[in-house]
DNA sequence: TTGACATATCGAGAAATCCAGATATACAAT
DNA sequence: ATTGTATATCTGGATTTCTCGATATGTCAA
C-alpha cells in the first residue's frame, strides 16, 4: 500500500467523487447502459463510458483517471466484453481507513 | 472541512512525515530546542526549526509546509517569544478520520 | 473482413506544485 | 537603537499534474 498515491489520487475533485458515486451505482448512474442484465453489471461495477457523462470529462481524462486510482489500489477492474466495468475495492478502502486512524 | 485540501496536504512525503512524527514529538525531536521547560513546548507542540532540521528542507519549505497543513485543518500552531510551536490537531484529525470511514 | 463502438494510450500546452534562495517581519537581548 | 535569532513571505525555475484531442487497440456484429 502507497499511502502517497491514495492521497494523490484523492487529491482530485472529480476522482473523489467517481469514488464517491460508484458507492451507489444505481443512484448515480440510473441510465445504465442496457449492456448487461442489471444485477451483473451493478455488482460488476459501472462501464467508464456512464462515469465518463455523470463525470461530464473527456473521454480520455475519465480512462485515466480510473487507471490512476485503481493503480493506487481503490478501484478494480472488470472487462466484459468490449466494456470495462469499474467498481470500489471495497477491502483496500477499509484497509486504508483503518491504517487512516491508527497510522496518521 | 476541505477534504480536498486535506489529501492535498498529505500527498507529499515530508509532509506526511511530519505529521506522523508530531504524533510522538518525545520520539522524533530528542534533540528539542531548550527555549522552554519540556513539559511546555512538548505539550505546545514542536518549533519549526526543529521540524525543519529533521525534515531535511529549507526553512521557507518548511514554513509553507506548515502553514498548509495548518490552513488544511491538520496542524495548529502557538508563537511563544520568537518561536512558533506547531502540533496536530487531534480533533480535526480523529474527525477527519471519521469522515473518511463514512463518506468515502 | 469490414465497420462500429468502447476503452486505452500518446503527445502536448496550460496550470499547479515543489522547493530553494533572498528578503521581510517579529521578537529578545544588549 | 542595534544586533541576532526564529519564522514568514516573496520570487522564480524545475517538475508534476491536469486535461484535452488524436490515435491505437480490442471486441462485437454484419
Amino acid at each position: 500500500m502507497e499511502p502517497i498515491n491514495v492521497f494523490k489520487a484523492l487529491s482530485n475533485e472529480t476522482r473523489l467523487n467517481i469514488l464517491k458515486w460508484l458507492k451507489e451505482p444505481e443512484n448515480h448512474f440510473p441510465k445504465q447502459g442496457a449492456h448487461l442484465p442489471k444485477e451483473v453489471s451493478y455488482k460488476g461495477g459501472v462501464c467508464v463510458g456512464d462515469i465518463q457523462e455523470k463525470a461530464n470529462v473527456s473521454q480520455s481524462t475519465v480512462s485515466s483517471y480510473l487507471n490512476l486510482m485503481q493503480k493506487a489500489g481503490l478501484l478494480e477492474s472488470i472487462r466484459h466484453g468490449q466494456w470495462t466495468y469499474y467498481r470500489r475495492n471495497e477491502d483496500f478502502i477499509q484497509q486504508f481507513a483503518k491504517y487512516f486512524k491508527t497510522e496518521i
